[in-house]
DNA sequence: CGGTTATGTATAG
DNA sequence: TATACCTAACCGC
């Protein structure tokens, strides 16, 4: 699932398996062995997410670029120093599954990884363990300046939480006469949120989504950086997002079952949870947007 | 097993 | 606004 929180996860996974590990790199798949080439046999010195981007940096201060667009995924796999260093457990989801492979946990002895299945786009391989990456939208070595330039492009990252970024938020998205809704999703206005979380979070600050940017009060605009930030956080946390209050729920189930997890994203035609209304739907340059037409009519 | 859909973005027109 | 990208989960048959 990769909004924001999962980028924020993998990046974590990959310090957690493969920081100061030397790597072998490749592309099982042929498209970017160019690239595999220039990074292969480097050290893993950070990883590090802005919004939905991740950046692997080598000992030769060149940067593997990632992002993993509508379908990209990465999987892992290794003996058991390396599923024991991951803090990424089960369950497993897009994005950042986990794949224990034919020499997975269970063997005794790691061999090395399972033969490539599919379109593996980049394959790196430690002395314990592996990751596949197939289907990303961008996948590139850069330079460590690049990537800087990248990162500059990119609004601020409510995972961040730096002092400086809400104000900045503030003054991006008060500058635009856009729709909320449409600023929400504009990388360059804050980085990291995607189609569901701009639903939920617009219904949880009860915002239409239709409101131009610039008409926004800046202390609602302020309380949607904050409820952003502690939404996405709790994505991190849990591996998945869930929106929705304990009380606003029909059915108390831990983990939250997934018909519980969101206000009004997917919810076309149900009852709004807290006013009954039906939740709409309409596309909005090209994306569905989901809304409670009542809760969400005023500002 | 085939059709549909997706948490995204770049590019063409 | 339309489409290409080109993977995998999900659903109905």
């Amino acid at each position: 699932m990769p909004e924001g929180h999962s980028v924020t996860r993998l990046a974590r996974q990959f310090r957690d398996v493969f920081l100061g590990k030397r790597l072998q790199v490749s592309s099982p798949q042929g498209r970017f062995s160019a690239g595999a080439a220039r990074i292969d046999g480097e050290t893993l010195v950070g990883a590090r997410a802005h919004g939905k981007q991740m950046f692997l940096e080598f000992s030769n201060d060149l940067v593997l670029r990632v992002h993993l667009g509508l379908y990209g995924a990465w999987s892992f796999g290794g003996n058991e120093s390396f599923t024991g260093a991951s803090s990424i457990g089960a369950p497993r989801r897009i994005g950042e599954r986990e794949a224990a492979g034919g020499n997975g946990v269970s063997d005794a002895v790691y061999t090395g990884p399972p033969p490539p299945v599919g379109a593996v786009r980049v394959r790196l391989v430690s002395d314990s363990g592996w990751a596949d990456l197939r289907g990303p939208t961008a996948c590139e070595v850069i330079t460590a300046a690049e990537a800087a330039a990248a990162v500059g492009g990119l609004g601020p990252d409510p995972l961040h939480a730096r002092p400086a970024d809400q104000a900045e938020f503030l003054r991006r998205i008060g500058a635009s006469s856009s729709p909320i809704a449409t600023l929400l999703m504009k990388q360059e206005v804050l980085a990291g949120v995607g189609n569901v979380y701009r639903a939920e979070a617009l219904f949880r600050q009860r915002l239409n989504p239709l409101l131009p940017g610039s008409r926004l009060d800046p202390g609602r605009a302020a309380a949607l950086w904050q409820d952003i930030a502690k939404i996405m956080l709790d994505g991190v946390h849990e591996g998945r997002i869930v929106t929705t209050l304990p009380e606003d729920r029909d059915d108390d189930a831990v983990p939250v079952p997934q018909t519980e997890a969101h206000y009004v994203y997917k919810r076309t035609g149900l009852p709004c949870r807290i006013c009954g209304t039906a939740v709409v739907m309409a596309e909005h340059a090209g994306r569905k947007l989901y809304w409670c037409p009542n809760c969400q009519a005023a500002d």
